[in-house]
DNA sequence: CAGGATACCGGAAACGATTCCAATAATCCA
DNA sequence: TGGATTATTGGAATCGTTTCCGGTATCCTG
């Protein structure tokens, strides 16, 4: 800047005057500059910009691992929101360990991020508590309810109904040895989808049948291992609820080696729509909620309160239940 | 920092020695100094150490899509490989445009990162060859070749043998009208996959069949596209390689929408393992890589220029072709 | 005990921008 | 025409660090 400086006669408060269009600054000035600006190759420096402002102008978006198409589709949605406001969305990665969780917030309010858009892996540890307690700017948390952090906004999806819906789509066709096979109990969307799971069966008078609901990792492997430890045990399912993508490739692997057809031996329910989900034969049966929209939803919560102030809010997006094959082809009654 | 300096009755300078352990320290006064920096709660401002140091430790991956489980992995080894070395890494997306791979670039070198990995969108792109080359930090591409910028180190995978590989195998199976439903030719996998697929046909005599090979965009929607017109002009093919999990899923849906079947009325071979290829009924017949690895060679190849300041180089990785029913099906001899 | 080496510390100058404040030049209105 | 606005501009302080440089105090050695 000091060469643009130099290189157009002026001095360096009036390069900063016309790089940020102050309106004090004479066409000329304005001219002058933009041409020194060119000949020297200007080159801003973000870094030492943010510094004096105290703004970076960036919000860090954290999640428990990107190359999940759900995370990937809400991390989507914001970056579009927050990029229009002239934001950029920068992405973390904690692989599922609550260590990394609190690393990583460290690390972006080290970096002075104006705010923060998560999805922790562990809602339950203390320290990633304390880390988002140090933070002063705004959070906004996916679908997560991390105790002591009420003040916070946050966008959840309503799981407990689209599990309802499912659960009672099963119960409709005769089916009432349910498993389902979930995630750690320490995140919400595990929680909600037990409670949903467990209302339906009781809205009918019936005992959920709770040796069937397996809680591990949303991992492929812990799904796989569920389902086949479902099977050698005293009843076997006649339905299976996977609740999340990795877990359902999970149990449909368990299924192949236990050599059970979907639809016909075992009815089948995921949860979020991925592309194996429709091209499956049969095509499964999904509670599906508006991933995208998830993400933009949080974007703006965001904006809110980093620009006017503004209150938080916490907004409950809905779920809803897409049937196919899987649940339809086998009706027990 | 003037608050622990205070606290403790020392220098600023003192305390900046302490926290980056300098060896000019007493252990009285790193005792102090620890003492006051839990006291009055500091917390680094990582904008101003970048500022003065000249070094951000942190490098920017760019792609044209994050949620792709391609490119999700490769992010992933980088990533770990990155992480190790004390660098984080910053996710951006240019969503396969060609302005946003522009922009990216511009901002990510404006907020100083010590270095680049990316896998550009288009790389025949004036402009963005124009950001790059205003770069004086190292760059990784992955798989692509950016003329103009040989440069560069990068790591790309051997589409042509492991499509030479496919192909090979379907003709071994009578198929001699294989369709290619790829991508842009603006980018190295399109080109080397056609360019294996060529290799094979005129390996054995035989003219490729240039009327089968369509390119368009990776998406879901072209590949749904062109598989429909395959089979509506003249010579229908008899078996289809789709060079993507994306294209793969249009594929599917356009063959499931024509009501032919997987395996017996086509043979079917896909690029890149997914969920879906190893679960389709039948399984799907795919050309595979390691993108974990490839993540990591790209880390590792930037950190050497980036620490000793080595030459660039480039890495080529191999590919193979895991046979399933999709094509063991069907025997046409 | 002189004197040089060594260990440790404080002060101040950067890094590259923004912004307040004062100063100058131009304009206006009576 | 003269004083008061108004439009522009330059200078300097500041954001929070790092690091060079010089200065004590302590140590060792003969």
């Amino acid at each position: 800047m000091k060469d643009v400086a130099e290189h157009a006669g002026v001095a360096l408060s009036s390069v900063s005057r016309v790089l940020n269009d102050h309106p004090d600054v004479s066409t000329q000035m304005k001219a002058d500059v933009h041409d020194a600006i060119l000949a020297v190759g200007y080159e801003p420096n973000l870094l030492a910009s943010s510094l004096r402002r105290g703004s970076t102008k960036t919000i860090g978006f954290l999640a428990s691992d990107i190359s999940n198409p759900l995370f990937a589709e809400i991390a989507l949605g914001a970056e579009r929101r927050l990029d229009d406001a002239g934001y950029t969305m920068v992405l973390a990665n904690s692989e599922g360990s609550g260590v990394r969780d609190e690393e990583m917030i460290r690390l972006l309010r080290w970096r002075r991020t104006d705010g923060l858009i998560l999805s922790v892996s562990d809602e339950r540890r203390e320290g990633t508590l304390a880390e988002l307690a140090r933070l002063g700017e705004p959070i906004v948390l996916i679908d997560r309810d991390v105790k002591g952090l009420e003040g916070a906004s946050g966008v959840s999806s309503d799981h407990a109904s689209g599990m309802r819906a499912a659960v009672d789509h099963l119960l409709d066709l005769g089916h009432t040895n349910i498993a389902l096979v979930s995630g750690p109990k320490s995140l919400r969307p595990v929680r909600e989808r037990s409670r949903g799971f467990r209302k339906s069966f009781r809205a009918r008078g019936l005992e959920p049948p709770e040796f069937l609901v397996r809680t591990g990792s949303f991992s492929a492997e812990s799904g796989e291992e569920a389902t086949l430890e479902l099977f050698s045990s005293g009843t076997a399912p006649t339905a299976i609820i996977a609740a999340g993508n990795l877990l359902l490739t999970g149990v449909l692997r368990a299924l192949r080696r236990l050599n059970l057809a979907v639809g016909s031996d075992v009815a089948l329910v995921s949860c979020d729509e991925v592309p194996l989900t429709e091209l499956h034969t049969p095509p499964i049966t999904v509670i599906e909620r508006d991933a995208v929209k998830m993400g933009e939803l949080a974007a703006e919560l965001l904006l809110e309160r980093i620009g006017t102030d503004g209150a938080a809010r916490r907004i409950l997006v809905p779920t809803s239940l897409v049937i196919r094959d899987s649940t339809r082809a086998m009706s027990l009654r």
